[in-house]
DNA sequence: GGCTGGAACTACAACACTGTGACTCTAACC
DNA sequence: GGTTAGAGTCACAGTGTTGTAGTTCCAGCC
């Protein structure tokens, strides 16, 4: 009962995950971006607990930053993808249009969007980033080890 | 010879053309982004004169902000853009995959792209900024006028 | 139970970027 | 040469990031 092993990632553990700063962590947990789905922080000392599933928002979130998009469009497409994110994240792509938000499975559908769009449309392959993470949790906590933490990492590599 | 019918479009008329504010325009000017090709500032009390294809690039940057995209990224697209944007401007497609810049016409390379890429991708089609383009200078100058200021504009629209 | 060390959240401040508004100044135009 | 459009300059604000110091909680140990 004293150790009960801690389901989730810690903060520090899921911003090295998801390739990103404590410090950026931080701040979109603060501003309601992207938060522990598990354990929410209550003041000094708490500990945040993050899902697995946050750590594909938090790379989501990574990756839109890396292409140039700023935080502002990222909350927007969050606030959609939060909602309509479901299990099946291998073969989806996340398009942006303007301030509209879709997932779609098949090109023809964003050919059509191409074609016809005015304005400019924001493309991400879901796919793309769930694979970013599992390699960075295998990276990092290699399967050998049988700490704690390693436990729901494996269970979600597998997912 | 005292007046010589003035090219090009001035700064006000420009940042109203693109859609933007007069001091985003200067703002982009002094920072390099965009400036106007014709003619340069040099000191105060000089004028800028903005080409028919540096409207095209002001609505560019404007439409890739819209999009939600930092100005940041856009600067190092049009460093590309300002050295690869030929006259065929109406059927190009300008995607950006990370840092790397391509000008693309057709929609299958984007398709594979879209297949393979990691990151995310942003694509703009050029042919919806020249169509805005023309549309707002014939809506803030009808054709009916006879300033000097809707010579260029005629010119360009039928380009 | 009480002490102690470390992990991790919090508060505060500094900074760069991207503007925006107010104001000054001057080249262009008449 | 007087007027004026428009470039220059300065101060400031909002966002996002980062660093640093402080605070709190938890675990382990006695």
């Amino acid at each position: 009962m004293t150790s009960e092993a801690p389901e989730g990632y810690s903060g520090r553990r899921a911003a090295e995950i998801a390739g990103i700063t404590y410090r950026q962590l931080d701040y979109w947990a603060r501003t309601g971006l992207v938060g522990p789905s598990l354990t929410q922080a209550s003041g000094s000392g708490s500990r945040r607990r993050y899902s697995y599933r946050d750590l594909l928002e938090l790379r989501a979130v990574k990756s839109l930053l890396d292409a140039g998009i700023r935080l502002e469009l990222v909350r927007g497409v969050f606030e959609y993808l939060t909602q309509h994110l479901d299990e099946d994240v291998t073969r989806v792509n996340l398009v942006i249009s303007g301030t509209s938000v879709m997932v779609r499975t098949g090109e023809e559908e964003i050919v059509d969007l191409i074609r016809h769009g005015q304005g400019v449309l924001n493309i991400l392959p879901l796919a793309g980033v769930k694979e970013q993470v599992d390699a960075r949790i295998v990276e990092l906590y290699p399967e050998g080890r049988s700490a704690a933490e390693t436990v729901p990492a494996a269970r979600a590599a597998g997912n």
